[in-house]
DNA sequence: TGTACATCAGTGAACGCGCGTTCACTGATGTAC
DNA sequence: TGTACATCAGTGAACGCGCGTTCACTGATGTAC
């Protein structure tokens, strides 16, 4: 039971590292369970030893996705000064190298509409993505104004973020996709650092 | 050959806007050839008589719906004040009656991540209505800095839009969708209404 | 005005194809004695 | 240590199902004389 469970356990991983690769490349339904385990080194057969369905790999994947890219847009930030942290986050979530990564991007913006669409069964990994980000976004804005509103302003950067990444990738090859990242950017990094004066709509 | 043509001409426009309908509702793969000719009264069989193709189909389809959207967005604007309007324009498109429009929505949020992956082959709409929004916009935005500034604004903001959106739609139903709503109308008119100072990067 | 024929928008069944899932099987790894 | 048996990760073919597209056909509308 030893060097067999050890496999399987690094198939697991295997299948959820193709399974993010796809998913991130092709979106929910163009990632086949077929090419998965293509991707895996594996074939389909196998695949239901693993997940009970589809849907279980792709909340998987996509939880471990954006964890790691959590982990990528807030690493070493002590090495910045505390007043550029957000602004940090912003211009590596929003950049053409994030737009072209073939592994590590954003999940979201290829899911999103599949999830407001015909894949709603997901919008519980987006819920909690998303309060997660908005969080960690927060605790590196400048302490001005109120708490709620420091949150407000992350949720707008992270509608921003996705925004400007999904059109961004859906332009890919334009020039227009280089100047929405650059729009957002200067947008959020401005926001980020309190030019906004917030005001009651 | 009068009727006839006649009765042509409205099924199109019938087949047109039933695929309007469902490509907002279910994206590009989810809004079935036969399923948009029984919302249009008629049967598959007849489709390939309107259409070469399904691709032809959802782009007309966008365009259409695109162009019906932004005639709501920029309706009536006159009454407003001049400074207000496209703060008009950002309520108009960042509300909860928007986001649960079964009819007249924008269809982007749907299909902007099917496009950067699966179905390239209508970035060509896309790009062009992004154009179009984007320089509706600018023309509402305070005439302060440069024109450039102006565009780049109206292009973070068009970024912000169907972010706001498509993260709202996908969360449906939940307070989350609420929050980032009224978040991106607080960034968005707090940007438009020239609170931010504009800064290199 | 009527009659015979032509047109063509729309029908409904069929076509290949690819999907998610199931299942009988294999063979290397592990256990019991 | 060696042998007989059990386990189980992975295989590969098959399953229903639904898709986009094709096609022979129908019947109301139009034209010619």
């Amino acid at each position: 039971m030893n060097r067999k469970a050890e496999r399987k356990e690094t198939s697991h991983r295997t299948i959820l590292d193709s399974a993010a690769k796809l998913v991130r490349e092709r979106g929910i339904a163009g990632a086949r369970v077929a090419d998965v385990m293509k991707g895996a080194g594996l074939t389909v057969g196998g695949f239901y030893a693993h997940f009970t369905s589809k849907e279980e790999l792709v909340d998987e994947a996509l939880r471990r996705t954006a964890n790691g890219l959590r982990e990528q847009l807030f690493a070493r930030l002590e090495e910045k000064p505390a007043e550029a942290r957000a602004e940090v986050v912003l211009k590596r979530y929003l950049s053409a190298k994030h737009r072209d990564a073939g592994t590590l991007g954003c999940p979201f913006p290829a899911v999103v509409g599949e999830i407001g669409t015909t894949a709603p069964e997901h919008a519980g990994v987006l819920e909690e993505q998303v309060e997660v980000l908005a969080a960690g976004l927060e605790e590196h804005l400048r302490p001005e104004g109120t708490r709620a509103g420091r949150r407000q302003l992350a949720l707008g950067l992270v509608a921003l973020m996705v925004g400007g990444l999904s059109l961004a990738r859906a332009l890919r090859g334009t020039k227009l996709s280089d100047d929405v990242i650059e729009a957002c950017r200067a947008l959020g990094i401005a926001a980020a650092r309190g030019m906004i004066k917030e005001k009651k709509p």
